[in-house]
DNA sequence: CCTTGATGCTTGAAGCCTAAAGCATCTGCC
DNA sequence: GGCAGATGCTTTAGGCTTCAAGCATCAAGG
């Protein structure tokens, strides 16, 4: 009498094969990116009306502007997570615009050092007043402590996706 | 700061020193958005991998889905909070690789239906396990009391920012 | 030297996304 | 009926983003 008519299954496999009923952790991700969604999409919205600029537009000059050195493409690009090849569209677009400038590295003349010009500078820090302005009012709703608890959860998710991460992408 | 073996410096962590203001949000703000796009690139890269799809696909499959009696291009867009004009082109794709299909719709002629064919919901299927569990996966470093926090503290914040929202688009 | 491999950047093709303008249709009101 | 405004969708122009392929340069070893 073959046992094996898929019956038999002992309590640990039974637990394997059983519907995974991970809809908890979908619920949590699925509130983190619309909670992000919903401000980003502010914070491009108010970028566009007041400055007429984009997020990776604001993005890419506060990396130059609390970098006083300059960056090169390169580190530019892994300061914002994106690739090579963005980073040199973005460039070429706020060169035009005056408000960087690149210089190609002494020491390196493959590479190519990104510096905020004066009117960058300017420029950014109008921005950038505004932006904290917002992301403040945003998150007023919050109590001092609740944000202290959401910032410390957040370290907390952000240690477990690196180590999830780790095992795969060595 | 065990970060600098060439991995990616994100823009939470250059923010180290500065005086005044509402640094803390912004902190706060930053956290959240790194945390956000960990996920998020990952989870694009398996959806690129493994089922050669994107992100948003998925996301319309996904919508339709839940939906079984349908939708039209303008719920879509509502529900996945995009453009009119970018669901066009997304159902458009879709259609041309016969997971959804696009009807007429009766009552209003200048609706369009959208619904799952046969083989849209086979596929959407297999990809939505592997993404539940992935998305398990990435967060199984929070214990279960951690993401129940976390759950509270983003519907939080998600009401402080439609909140916010509220006074300035009526 | 000079080859070999790594690194820094650019290019090209494709997809995603938006805002704004435009077309088709529907609804309500006279 | 017929018109006015609202609604559903598409189109267009422009920007963002990625991956993959390619070019230039550097660094190390022969």
């Amino acid at each position: 009498m073959p046992d094996d008519l898929g019956l038999p299954v002992d309590a640990e496999t039974a637990l394997a094969g059983a519907p995974p009923g991970h809809k908890d952790e979908l619920r949590l991700w699925l509130r983190l990116l619309t909670c992000t969604n919903l401000i980003e999409a502010e914070i491009r919205r108010r970028l566009r009306l007041e400055f007429g600029t984009t997020l990776p537009r604001f993005d890419l000059l506060a990396q130059l502007d609390r970098a006083p050195g300059g960056l090169t493409l390169g580190e530019v690009s892994r300061r914002m997570m994106v690739s090579n090849g963005n980073v040199t569209g973005l460039a070429a677009r706020l060169e035009e615009e005056g408000l960087i400038e690149r210089r190609t590295s002494p020491a390196d003349r493959r590479a190519q050092t990104l510096r905020l010009t004066p009117r960058g500078r300017r420029e950014f820090a109008r921005q950038s007043r505004a932006h904290e302005g917002w992301i403040a009012e945003l998150l007023a709703g919050l109590a001092e402590e609740e944000r202290a608890a959401l910032h410390r959860l957040l370290g907390r998710a952000k240690a477990s996706v690196r180590a999830g991460l780790e095992g795969e992408a060595p």
